[in-house]
DNA sequence: CGTACACTTGAGTGGCCTCAATACCTGTGG
DNA sequence: CCACAGGTATTGAGGCCACTCAAGTGTACG
């Protein structure tokens, strides 16, 4: 999504165009597609332009659990590539769309416009610092703090590609999922929602959430606001590298 | 560390010759020694090169999460430069001898040998997948199944660049470390690697940790042996880029 | 020799889990 | 149009896993 990259740094007309291309071969998908299993060979790189996915890892007694959200912009199976099979299952939440991108198309790119790699860069550095945070929330906070800072790390990565407006977005969030993402059981999760719902902090409703209260949930939750956004110029130049 | 580096394809005489470079500015540092600090701006990066260390989040209440274990060949603040300040902590758990790397000076060198590139990137594809079982380990596996994880992945972990034998390492691991790893307390973790210990399958003892059924171990975790190894030359040449 | 740190073990508590029943909504087919 | 099935949310009851508090042991170190 050309959006999100805007945030690091300003884009030329030419780069626009360029990140175009990567759009050509489109697909519709409808909910519930599977666009990745886990175990299987890896396909191709898969960018979604519009719509919901979920990564997940099943263990053997069926034990689900969530990685993380594939929000429009976000690449899936980029840098699995290089295992031979799928780490992870992926699965669309709502009916999306994606594109399917030739790897040597994206690379021609990134060639073409070596600010690009530095997005890219940047956001791998962002995916992995949702991760991290999902480590310490799993590891170390309670159900009710783990829903309230989940909430607010879905606010700014979806206002980050325009999604949501100042306090509320809409997502196809169902308790299971919520309680796969969170490590809880689905029945904790309703009994939490409630409770966050007393609090007004938070309502979840028909897959729209809206918090009541920004400054109460992130004191609940320690979330910085704007964490993911920080971003300072990288301190020295990108470089480029070449295999072949 | 050049031998992690070889298990992704063969290096050439100059590669490694390139590779000594980044070990030019050599330091040498004592147990809990902080190389990182949370909240604080980025110095430069740093590799380590002997001993261990820990990236972890502290909650403001003092709860503390470990993220994950540096070990001889990772690198600290690579990804995390392009934010304003650190995203996590990291402490030396023994004494330890890092190498602190300009920036520029290892561009120069993937630039000069592309390879390695494709070598980092895969070590970052790797770096991801351990973020991600840990995700899983601590979402929905008991505290028996984490610990049995654990040990197995950082068998691994070190086999890789050979500082384990078959079945068994050294490795500063106090009971309070695992469980800040695996977010539970010191006393279940005391109980249930007494659990371990009795069922036959590790045993950790003064710092030094043996598996004693690895069939075991793995059928109790769901560990993949050699799920890290795992690697396929990449359908597609790996690009470069550079920013200016 | 005393202090500090790490580990163990016991006792009691609580957060979250499982099982189960109910209610609601939506889409589907007779 | 209604009956029905499937997915989703709520609520109660009971239980277990992991937590906290606390005391005691062993080892390292100044």
């Amino acid at each position: 999504m050309v959006r999100k990259f805007s945030h690091f740094l300003p884009l030329s007309v030419d780069a626009v165009a360029a990140l175009e291309r990567l759009h050509e071969v489109r697909r519709h998908v409808p909910r519930n597609t599977p666009l990745n299993v886990q175990g299987q060979p890896y396909g191709k790189v898969t960018l979604m332009v519009e719509g919901t996915a979920i990564r997940y890892k099943l263990l053997p007694d069926g034990r689900r659990q969530i990685i993380n959200f594939v929000l429009p912009g976000d690449f899936v199976g980029l840098r699995g590539c290089f295992y031979g099979k799928a780490l992870n299952s992926v699965l669309t939440l709502e009916a999306s769309e994606v594109a399917l991108v030739a790897p040597d198309v994206l690379f021609d790119v990134l060639r073409a416009f070596p600010t690009l790699g530095g997005a890219m860069f940047w956001t791998a550095a962002m995916d992995q610092s949702i991760l991290v945070e999902r480590i310490v929330t799993i590891g170390r906070r309670s159900a009710y703090e783990r829903l309230a800072h989940l909430f607010l790390t879905l606010l700014e990565r979806l206002q980050l590609i325009g999604l949501a407006d100042e306090r509320s977005y809409t997502l196809p969030l169902s308790q299971e999922i919520l309680a796969d993402t969170l490590g809880l059981s689905v029945v904790h999760v309703s009994r939490t929602l409630a409770r966050l719902r007393a609090a007004g902090l938070v309502t979840l409703k028909e897959n729209r959430v809206t918090i009541h209260d920004l400054a109460g949930l992130s004191a609940v939750s320690d979330f910085e606001i704007g964490s993911l956004a920080h971003y300072r110029p990288p301190p020295f130049s990108v470089a480029t590298f070449r295999q072949e």
